[in-house]
DNA sequence: GATTTACGTCAGTCATATTGACGTATATGC
DNA sequence: GCATATACGTCAATATGACTGACGTAAATC
């Protein structure tokens, strides 16, 4: 085990903070979703819809099948909330050059905006959280988030592009 | 503005170094409830089953009202989950002493023998990340994800008992 | 005694997700 | 070139989780 009471305090994990630890997380993603959700709402959308803007946004481009390993849902679920965003002109499906199976994915103009949007404030939050918390403590987050996330997320954070 | 630039380094924050903690935030959870889900499922329970479950062992005797006050959700959509709870044996009502119209929510011995088993793979993998980032970073994860957090909810992690 | 509070419930609706099966187009390996 | 694998889409059935709106009951409070 590595790296055990690195910092200036050796760590005795009681009960208790573990649970505080788990609720933070609750919380936070609580909060941390209901504004987003309130302007899906005013399209009809929910979360799902969210979630593949954020990460069309994010790897523009990007292979239907990428996108199901990223949220891990099945391809049926992604399918009827992809079909909506397209409908709707926030997504455009362009047939891949290199692989014509392909199809890649990118916001329009008006799904650049929603995204924008959508992230605004999940943005502010984590600034302002960041910025009262202070440099060293932004690492210990990511330290310990990262520690969090399977192997295989953690490869994928910050990491923008087009995929492996 | 407080606690800028408090830690060794000034704080530049980027788009991109706002979009990492997003997302970090998105994978966590998302690994974070996996394991729990798979639990749930034998007995065709859901993700709110698990949070009631949760919320009922940390807050024993808790109040219908503080219990929607923390999940933020209609008492419709927690009837029916607590219903089925209750009848599986998961989770007591009993009425209120002081105040007879309260129902009072208790974890059976079964139920927190569940709560037990849902719980074990979020507190080992906040363990290990805590461990593996050290006491300083952990103490950094919580000041920044305790800033994510809205006052309502600041004040109700890590403050076991009855409620308000 | 009237009002408020805490709780339960019926009814209808919608989004998110699942498994399973089938079809099509394209790429790849022998 | 043909067989197989891959990427994607879709139809169908089903379940959970969440919502709004309305109504009822019991207990506390003013």
């Amino acid at each position: 085990m590595t790296d055990v009471n690195r910092g200036s305090n050796p760590l005795f994990l009681r009960d208790e903070d573990l649970r505080e630890g788990i609720e933070m997380l609750f919380f936070a993603y609580r909060d941390f979703t209901t504004k987003p959700d309130a302007i899906l709402a005013e399209h009809g959308f929910g979360r799902a819809h969210h979630r593949v803007i954020y990460f069309v946004g994010r790897h523009p481009g990007i292979a239907v099948k990428e996108l199901l390993a990223i949220l891990k849902i099945t391809k049926q679920s992604l399918a009827r909330v992809l079909r909506r965003l397209v409908a709707k002109g926030f997504v455009e499906q362009r047939r891949g050059v290199e692989d014509g199976r392909h199809r890649l994915l990118f916001l329009t103009a008006a799904g650049a905006e929603l995204e924008a949007r959508l992230t605004a404030d999940q943005r502010a939050r984590i600034a302002r959280a960041y910025r009262e918390a202070g440099a060293d403590a932004v690492a210990g987050y990511r330290r310990v988030l990262t520690g969090m996330v399977d192997d295989e997320g953690r490869a994928r954070v910050g990491r923008p592009g087009r995929g492996p």
